[in-house]
DNA sequence: CACATACGAGAGCGCCGCTCTCGTTGGTTC
DNA sequence: GAACCAACGAGAGCGGCGCTCTCGTATGTG
């Protein structure tokens, strides 16, 4: 990244930056991001609030720095926790990744509020942080991808006929075939294969994982839009537990957490773990 | 509730309070909830500051009764849209209530931010915001219960071997009852009516429902949770779409709810809407 | 060595939540 | 009607915030 500094100053400017984003990691970790204040920061690293300046051109700049580093380091722990596991054990490395993405979160709430919570009013993200942003996506979709390219489907839509009377869902959950009960009651949807509103709905997202190799090209729009949901509910769950809203309802966050992640992974027809 | 106020005094502070809320929950919709100050609500009402403190002790105490009232908003807004819907017609009324959330947070994301977003910090939410917080699930739940008590069964839980082979997703988004099926649906997995962690899990929740009568006494485990699902997923989803991270993903983020409003209803073993 | 730049400290701007004091006014009690 | 008290609005002031500007000094470069 930074090639060795040369001068005692660069050094020195490296070495403040970097005390700075510390202090300012703390004061995130315990304060959340509203409570997040250069000048507390500064009064951290020994230096008077103006001082900081030289740094970093405002609090905004400063949250921006956080906010990239905070996306990288969740990106990079969910990735861990996908590549922790044999390739073809799509259900454990599915596990896995919904795991290591909450215990993150959960450890580190004031990151979690700072990347999913209510926006710094005024601030808006610049483009540097679009890309961190999308690493936890990206192994999700990388490990349905998997799955898909191995059989897994997911659940056929709502509206839809149930088809040829073939293994539609025979991979949820158990992988234990379905199939034969076939021939749902109820009305025709649109005929298998052809193009619905629902393609149009996610067609950038479904381009986006094909384009990236993500997922097969033959990928089905309702694997993508299952993934997506998993994505949202993920962290709304999260979002439930670290707000507050799951008090009362749920006893046990983290194994309410895993029952919400299998079931997910079971509609996506991801097999259970091995 | 108040009485009508006998003196002039008693007028004077009726009116002003309520100036202040209004004065107040504007800036809540125009600036969001970190933006929300006190002086300057003091100023759109044309008193200095400490006047302010005649009326709320403190910032916090404004918040929370803006809390309150946008809780009491949001529920009666989705009961009135599940009460417009005939109470047979399951799916419709699933459908008006997702819609009816929605639209409300999306119309007034200040005050969903101020719902269901980063706590204030520093702040705890008095015990008197608790029960308007519960009416929007009140409204899920008792729509989830009608349709149990017609015959609507959850998706079965992964793990669970998949039974007799007879129609277990029949009912799934289609209308069709799978009453009749009996025996029905679902849970093989633990031997029928086995006591599993997923009951422990999510007891104080069937407890609180079942003993309001918002669902049958037999309501399954499974509906529980996947009512419970479908609850963080929904406001998930409206968080991940005020908060930017549906961005480039999702076209028509009103379409994109629509579909995940469906198929949770779908899992839920909710008919299609009339 | 001279010059330019980077830097830290300090003062100060207007904003914030909140407290305290003070003069006034409304309502109650003799 | 007079006396009294509580409610009220205004103002000043506390410390803290983000941010700007100035000034003396330290550092690196020609």
């Amino acid at each position: 990244m930074s090639s060795t500094p040369r001068t005692a100053r660069a050094l020195a400017r490296e070495t403040l930056t970097q005390q700075i984003l510390d202090a300012a990691r703390a004061r995130l970790r315990s304060d959340g991001p509203a409570g997040l204040s250069l000048r507390a920061v500064a009064r951290d690293v020994d230096m008077v609030s103006s001082a900081v300046y030289r740094y970093f051109p405002s609090r905004d700049a400063l949250l921006t720095r956080l906010l990239i580093d905070s996306y990288g380091e969740l990106g990079e722990t969910v990735e861990r926790a996908d590549a922790g596991i044999e390739r073809d054990d799509t259900g454990g490395r599915w596990l896995a990744a919904c795991r290591a993405l909450r215990t993150w979160c959960v450890e580190r709430p004031g990151d979690f509020a700072l990347l999913y919570g209510t926006p710094i009013p005024g601030y808006a993200a610049p483009q540097d942080t679009v890309e961190p942003a999308t690493r936890v996506i990206r192994v999700l979709v990388r490990i349905v991808g998997d799955a898909y390219a191995a059989g897994a489907r997911a659940l056929p839509p709502p509206g839809a006929a149930n088809g040829g009377g073939s293994a539609d869902a025979s991979s949820v959950g158990t992988g234990a075939p379905a199939g034969e009960a076939g021939a749902g009651p109820g009305e025709v949807g649109a005929p298998a294969g052809a193009h619905t509103d629902v393609d149009d709905l996610v067609a950038s997202a479904r381009d986006y994982v094909v384009q990236r190799g993500l997922a097969p090209e033959d990928v089905a729009t309702e694997s993508v839009v299952r993934t997506l949901m998993a994505w949202s509910q993920l962290f709304g769950t999260v979002s439930f537990e670290l707000f507050g809203h799951l008090v009362g309802s749920v006893s046990d966050t983290t194994r309410w957490y895993d029952e919400v992640a299998t079931r997910l992974g079971a509609d996506l027809g991801i097999p259970a773990p091995a």
